[in-house]
DNA sequence: GATCTCATGTAATCAGTTACATGATTTC
DNA sequence: GAAATCATGTAACTGATTACATGAGATC
């Protein structure tokens, strides 16, 4: 349902070979939508036949061929709905909790060690956005109106991150006793 | 992949019938993990040939029949190695930071009712976590050994959900001018 | 010579949702 | 009489992952 969603905002900001899209959602998109290659390709096609985005073959030296793909007005009127429409209020999906209510049963130890290594990931990815927030929005009290999702997008990733990195320590506290 | 391994917490703690698992995933257990009642039988019957879990029919004076399922040292097993082994790190899945990064290509007050209407489901679930850890964790400071996990749990709902509500807050704060 | 990047796909499988199905008892 | 609760499932479909497939050029 959202990826044919999340293609399109991803169109609309600049037109891209299923491959370039494939990278985008490696990277910026990727960090809030995830998708493989392989996917994209498949939902592509059905968005081509739905009349949402129109491609052309690009011939290239050396490289091989892509086909660069373009929304089309029919596509913006689906993304302009699409907004328009209430969006289903996703619950929260972690293993990693579910990992915790086992640990009377389980391996407290190994336990620790995995928070730890999620505590880094949730620092790299802060990192991560830290810095993108910095680098394309390096005066956030002053943005252009386009610039505003983008900039909101980040801050929920900064805070979703930092709630992390907090119950992570939370976590360890409790079962490490040290305190860091 | 999980769902076997909530079923297994969910049943090291308490043997149950697939009915009661289902109202367990709808409350407690399902704000980390939802499940429908066509799932969970499903994966029981999985479980249940791959002598995890073995089942026992009980009769019931005027209610119909049910199929308790006990979790059997092989699924104690299983439950321990899979403790013992890292998390995998679940990556974001946003279909509204999606929606956020469409605001150029959308409707900008149907957004603003969206995060309106989301605020209020973190602060309702915020309530919920908050009610719940007082009620079973009246004295956080004096836990016993076996409910650190369930505790540890419900403070990483609580976080989540306050960050939820900032960043709702946020949002509105660019996009409704109003403080609120 | 091996690996990485560019570029596009198909096929098989798995997880999860939606729709359908049945039937007794209890509560309003 | 209608709706909710208890109780267990099957069938069809959709979304997503994993494995497989190909091939040229650039870099190490």
């Amino acid at each position: 349902m959202a990826l044919e969603h999340a293609i399109l905002v991803s169109l609309a900001e600049k037109s891209a070979s299923g491959y370039d899209l494939a990278r985008r959602f490696d990277a910026s998109i990727g960090h809030f939508w995830k998708a493989s290659h392989q996917q994209i390709y498949k939902v592509l096609g059905r968005m081509e036949s739905d009349g949402w985005v129109e491609s052309e073959l690009v011939a290239q030296g050396g490289r091989p061929n892509k086909k660069v793909y373009v929304i089309t007005p029919a596509g913006r009127d689906e993304l302009a709905v699409w907004t328009s429409k209430a969006t289903p209020i996703e619950h929260l999906r972690s293993e990693f909790a579910v990992k915790l209510r086992a640990l009377p049963f389980g391996d407290a130890a190994a336990i620790v060690d995995d928070v730890r290594v999620r505590r880094r990931a949730h620092e790299e990815r802060l990192a991560y956005y830290a810095e993108s927030a910095a680098r394309f929005y390096p005066d956030p009290d002053d943005l252009r109106p386009d610039e505003i999702g983008g900039w909101l997008v980040l801050r929920g990733g900064i805070l979703a991150e930092e709630a992390g990195i907090a119950w992570c320590d939370e976590i360890l506290q409790r079962l490490d006793g040290a305190e860091r």
